[in-house]
DNA sequence: CATGGGATTGACT
DNA sequence: GTCAATCCCATGC
C-alpha cells in the first residue's frame, strides 16, 4: 500500500502536488498531508543549488528517501527526495491534518487544539517525533511511511501559491494545498482564502 | 578555524 | 505587528 519508489523518481513538481491528500505516518502517529512545496537543484531556495556538499548529499540520492535537517537551530523539518537519482530536489511536508494518535501528538505539543497539532513543518516533526536521525532512511520499507490517498480524500482538490518564508525565487508558485483544510499553515493562499 | 544565516515557532508589544 | 531562541553547515580566510 506504501507508495513504491517510482511515485518519487517523477519532476518535483509533480510529485508534491500528488502528495497532497496521502498520509504521512511514523510509529503509531498519522496524518493526511495538506501542504507541500517543491525544492529543485535548478532554483536557488534549494539545499542541492550549492552541488552536493554534506548537507545536500542525501537529495542527490535514490528517490523515496527521507530528507530532514535542522532549521533556526531548533526545528527538524521533514522531505521526500525526488526526481532520479543524480538530481537534487525533494518535497517538504509543510502541513498534516491528524488522523492516528492525537493523544500522543498532544503530549509531544503540549497543546490540545487538533488545528495546531500539525499545521506548520516543525509541528509535524515534533508530533510525529521525527528528528534528524531519520535523515536518510528509505520511505518505502524505513519507519516513516507515506501511503495513497485515504477514503474520503480521493477526490481532494489541490491549489497552488507561492512558497513560505525563504528569500530566494519566492515567485515560484510551488506551494500545494488541500482547499478546505483547517490544518494548513499561514497564510493561505489567495485561492484558499477566496474559496472561504 | 571563525563567522553568518536560515524551507520556524511561540511569546510578547 | 516585532523579536529571540539555537545549531548545523556553507563559506571564506
Amino acid at each position: 500500500m506504501t507508495l513504491e519508489r517510482e511515485f518519487y523518481a517523477r519532476p518535483v513538481v509533480e510529485v508534491a502536488r500528488d502528495l497532497v491528500g496521502c498520509t504521512l505516518a511514523h510509529g503509531a502517529t498519522a496524518g493526511v498531508i495538506v501542504e507541500t512545496e517543491a525544492y529543485h537543484e535548478s532554483e536557488p531556495a534549494c539545499h542541492a543549488f550549492a552541488g552536493r556538499t554534506p548537507r545536500a548529499r542525501v537529495l542527490f540520492g535514490p528517490p523515496g528517501t527521507a530528507y530532514v535537517y535542522r532549521s533556526y537551530g531548533i526545528h527538524a523539518l521533514f522531505n521526500a527526495v525526488c526526481e532520479p537519482e543524480g538530481v537534487g530536489a525533494a518535497v517538504l511536508i509543510r502541513a498534516l491534518e491528524p488522523i492516528a494518535a492525537l493523544d500522543a501528538m498532544r503530549e509531544r505539543r503540549g497543546l490540545h487544539e487538533v488545528d495546531q497539532l500539525c499545521s506548520g513543518p516543525g509541528k509535524l516533526t515534533q508530533a510525529l517525533a521525527i528528528e534528524l536521525e531519520h535523515n536518510d532512511t528509505d520511505l518505502v520499507s524505513g519507519p516513516i511511511r507515506i501511503d495513497p490517498r485515504p477514503p474520503g480524500w480521493e477526490d481532494a482538490d489541490v491549489v497552488a501559491g507561492t512558497r513560505i518564508g525563504i528569500t530566494k525565487a519566492p515567485e515560484l508558485e510551488w506551494r500545494f494545498c488541500a482547499t478546505g483544510s483547517r490544518s494548513v499553515s499561514r497564510p493561505w493562499p489567495v485561492a484558499l482564502r477566496d474559496a472561504a
